[in-house]
DNA sequence: ACCTGAACACCGTTCAAGT
DNA sequence: ACCTGAACACCGTTCAAGT
């Protein structure tokens, strides 16, 4: 049976899962999909445009909230953000590589702007909704590199006890300053 | 004249503001000091070694605020901080990935959660500082990813005309809800 | 002490040619 | 439509050998 542009990118999440973002050679991906390595240019038209596509994947569990959300709906949709991120190695890297390379803003960050306006102006909403996606992005960052380094011995204590804790302290003095 | 590791640095340094991080090669560094690449791991022990090094110059600008200072003082070191990335091309990205890479966290790091400890218990003004950091880290780099698209021409509009006023406002909206 | 020469083990991407 | 074979233009790193 011939491939399939989706069972490229399900070879590609579970490389990531199991080696992490830094094993992720389309070398190899091809080496694990039994073909050569320019066959995957016919389903995928390059590196980048995987990524984004896995970047997609990892997001799809965000629930997008409905027009009408209340204000503190983006708390919520902050935290299943971070937990989409969190269930996939190297989540938030890879979503922070194709947010940059992105020519839109991502969904989850469409969708906290447009809560953040029911009680801010629409500038305001929009540079807290970029604060948090930072912030979330940022925090997610650090927590998952930590703990690649843990995975391969360079750390040895955990660092990252005070998780989630330290996460929304930072999530909430955010919200609570941008709508005093 | 020998090469030294300054030489080194200084020359990746120019590659970097000049071509840019996705540029910055052992190969290419090699080339423009007209030597053969194997002669940079004599002053160098790794590729993650020159950028740290890298890093460190970045941020050698930032100053170092006295152990009484103000609590308002963070807010003069997170400019700062955004300041010393901004004046070098990936500045952001390339203290990002030291920093993930380091056991220790960054200076300024350290320096806005002794200035915290003055209003915070230390638990609140380490989680404010870690906050901040991934706030102005983000932030940046997204800025400055953003202006290498439309150096390449990819992006037309300038999407970051808000900036510094969108900075401020998520760095005093952390600083306030954190000091609550 | 500092560097060359040469190799090792990789990359992403393209593209004529095959089926 | 989908893939192979083979190439192009690169990588980071090591290390004996030279000076």
């Amino acid at each position: 049976m011939a491939l399939t542009r989706a069972d490229v990118i399900d070879a590609a999440m579970g490389i990531l899962d199991e080696y992490g973002l830094e094993s992720l050679s389309m070398r190899r991906l091809a080496t694990a999909l039994d073909v050569q390595p320019g066959a995957l240019y016919w389903h995928v038209k390059s590196k980048q445009d995987l990524l984004a596509a896995i970047a997609d994947r990892i997001l799809a569990s965000v629930p997008i909230s409905p027009p009408d959300a209340s204000p503190t709906a983006v708390r919520d949709v902050a935290i299943a953000f971070r937990d989409a991120l969190l269930a996939h190695r190297n989540g938030a890297e890879i979503v922070t590589l194709a947010q940059a390379l992105a020519d839109e803003p991502l969904a989850v960050h469409r969708d906290m702007r447009r809560s953040l306006e029911e009680t801010l102006d629409p500038t305001r909403a929009a540079w807290t909704a970029r604060a948090v996606t930072h912030y979330v992005l940022g925090a997610t960052s650090e927590l998952q590199s930590r703990a690649d380094f843990t995975r391969a011995g360079v750390l040895t204590n955990d660092p990252a006890a005070d998780e989630p804790e330290a996460f929304l302290f930072g999530l909430d003095a955010l919200l609570v300053g941008a709508t005093r």
